[in-house]
DNA sequence: TTATTTAGATACCGATCGGTATCTTTGTGC
DNA sequence: GCACAAAGATACCGATCGGTATCTAAATAA
């Protein structure tokens, strides 16, 4: 059974998989034909070239990132449990992967910022949103009373952003959980400081 | 004058450049021999193969990030003031990196983790020689009475790393030091909240 | 000054890279 | 069922990869 969009949806699955565990520049075509079953021929047939797979599957782990992230949020009914589901879904990322590699974010954030523009740029945009998502419960947590009046709402996200980030940095060179269940009780400290 | 000291140390200063800047894997011994003008015989004569030169170059990285951290530290007198600079130093590496591309820790701790367990392996001992620095100023800090006594000196250690290296990676996404200087300030409260 | 060692240059190797032109096969509209 | 278009396979391209064997030139010891 030939079916273009579940090729092309295997293609991404793979490719992003493979992208995010040995990086972009690192993992070649052939490593993609090998790991898919499928040939140059199909993956250029539905990707113009390497640099346009590398974006597209840079999206394709972030929406599936963004996907789960949502739903644990939508699960929680405060600011202040909404935060924590955050910070504990980035926790995930180190004890059982949804995305086999680390945060994907972070990943294409090192490689890609001194060379890959095009990449850059994307990495860019989806901290902002991340950043932006964050900031947003932070302001219905103001609205709805569950937060302190006049914190600083982009010096909390960008506080709890960069430690994560960087926790699973640490937590991947140690290969344990050490690192990031400490930044995670640091986390926890400081979104209770501000809850009412 | 041929003074094969001085050129193996400007092919360690050239490649650990080009790695932290481009990644080790994206680095080639073409790109070596162009920013050194040093051919392949030079290169191959002083390091084994790639990998040997890789490590080595890291070692070199490393040597230089701790030596210059090492002067800072020492220029102040309190434990406070000590971890304050550590946290001022890894400001550098955004606005006036002293290497190019960013924390070389950073930088292979995501591109060696899952790949090169050579570089993985240096990477996870120079994390560890980091973060017991920290623990050793927190413990002279409590037991010269500049710092309280019975803190975690693990937590505060790995809070200060992983949220500066994140912000590293953030700050080089937006390409201002926006990032780092909102965990600086998060960093200095959290000093200043445990010293007497 | 000459013999010997050593630093570095040159020329080459097979393997693999990203990419493309061409061919075969499969699904689809009439 | 047949023509046509789309999907994917195959075979190839030049460039570059890491690595090596060999050669030349410079420093050193006698």
């Amino acid at each position: 059974m030939r079916n273009p969009n579940e090729t092309r949806g295997a293609i991404l699955h793979h490719a992003g998989s493979l992208f995010n565990l040995q990086g972009y520049k690192a993992t070649s075509i052939s490593n993609i034909t090998e790991a898919t079953g499928y040939t140059k021929g199909a993956i250029y047939r539905h990707f113009k070239n390497k640099e346009k797979l590398e974006e597209q599957s840079l999206v394709y782990l972030m929406g599936i990132m963004f996907e789960k992230l949502r739903v644990q949020i939508k699960e929680r009914k405060t600011a202040g449990d909404k935060l924590k589901s955050i910070v504990y879904f980035f926790e995930s990322y180190v004890t059982k992967s949804p995305i086999k590699g680390g945060c994907p974010l972070l990943n294409v954030a090192i490689e890609a910022d001194d060379n890959s523009p095009h990449l850059r740029k994307k990495a860019h945009t989806i901290l902002e949103v991340l950043k932006e998502s964050i900031v947003i419960i932070l302001s219905n947590g103001i609205k709805f009373g569950q937060l302190k009046k006049d914190i600083d709402k982009d010096y909390y996200a960008t506080v709890i952003i960069a430690s994560l980030e960087g926790a699973i940095m640490m937590s991947k060179l140690s290969k344990t959980n050490h690192d990031i269940l400490i930044v995670i009780r640091h986390l926890e400290g400081m979104i209770d400081d501000v809850t009412l």
